[in-house]
DNA sequence: AGACAGGGGAGTG
DNA sequence: CACTCCCCTGTC
């Protein structure tokens, strides 16, 4: 087991925010598979505790260079959203493989996220390699270009997913995924929305959790609640595209930041309230 | 703006 | 137990 020095850091809350689907939790930590990778994490106080890979893959992948006290100073725009960063400060946002990221979320359109860790899961039994880290099997993310079964992929239970997950496999890369990393957010996005299953809001989580655009803004059913609640008191009706446009330009330091600490503040709200 | 998708879960007979 | 119905949620 190794350990790194973290700061501003809350590996609970970045975990269980729904960037990521593919955790165990288990002895005391979590063990997480990322593409091709199984490890260990566990936080104790201002330490991490790791296992099953090295420190610069835990730097890169948990933005532990990242200037975290900063950012959050630079989204503290009003009472509301400091509110949602008090309760869950130190949830960061992963530095996702984006291939990865893009199946995960294809699967989750029209789906909740115990049914995108099912589908996600059981591609990855399919379409994997076996991996094992102490007494935790799991199988490797299948590799761009490798789901070439629709019905394998229909058997993993995706439903009307299954061709879309088809296509991006025929159509996708490694090569072409990274070259998004050149353009610019909005330019990434319209490319990304040009593929079957992928609209503004899939985009939007590819774009965040898989490249790191601080820009995107995904609104999701939570999101629009939440900004209804807080910032559409007085508007009768407001579409999600309305609601993006005002994220983007109210929450300008970086919106993608502020939608996450909103996004998990309204979630464990309403969990606790016993709705849902 | 409304139809629609597959699976899960609650409710009913 | 078998069934029906409704909900979930984002794309088309």
């Amino acid at each position: 087991m190794q350990k790194i020095q973290i700061k501003d850091f809350n590996l609970q809350h970045t975990l269980e925010s729904a960037q990521l689907f593919r955790i165990l939790k288990k002895n005391n930590g979590y063990y997480i598979t990322a593409r091709d990778k199984l490890f260990f994490v566990q936080q104790q106080e201002d330490q991490l505790l790791y296992d099953g890979v090295d420190e610069q893959f835990m730097i890169d992948y948990f933005a532990l260079d990242e200037d975290h006290a900063q950012l959050v100073l630079a989204i503290s725009v009003d009472e509301k959203i400091k509110t949602a960063i008090k309760q869950y400060y130190g949830m960061r946002i992963l530095r996702q493989d984006p291939w990865e990221t893009t199946v995960n979320f294809i699967c989750s359109a029209a789906a909740n996220v115990p049914k995108i860790t099912m589908n996600v899961n059981l591609l990855a039994e399919r379409f994997g390699k076996k991996i094992t880290l102490h007494d935790v099997t799991s199988y490797t993310f299948p590799e761009p270009g490798t789901m070439q079964d629709l019905a394998i992929i229909k058997d993993c239970k995706t439903g009307f997913r299954a061709e879309y997950l088809f296509a991006a496999n025929t159509m996708l890369t490694d090569q072409k995924l990274a070259h998004l990393r050149n353009l610019c957010y909005s330019d990434a996005k319209r490319e990304l929305i040009k593929n079957a299953g992928i609209g503004s809001k899939v985009a939007d989580c590819i774009l965040l959790f898989g490249y790191g655009f601080k820009e995107a803004f995904p609104v999701d059913t939570w999101i629009a609640k939440v900004m209804k609640e807080l910032y559409f008191t007085k508007k009768r009706k407001v579409n999600n595209q309305q609601i993006l446009a005002f994220g983007q330009k109210y929450f300008k330091a970086h919106p993608g930041y502020t939608q996450m600490y909103l996004f998990h503040w309204i979630r464990m709200r309403d969990k606790n309230n016993g709705k849902n």
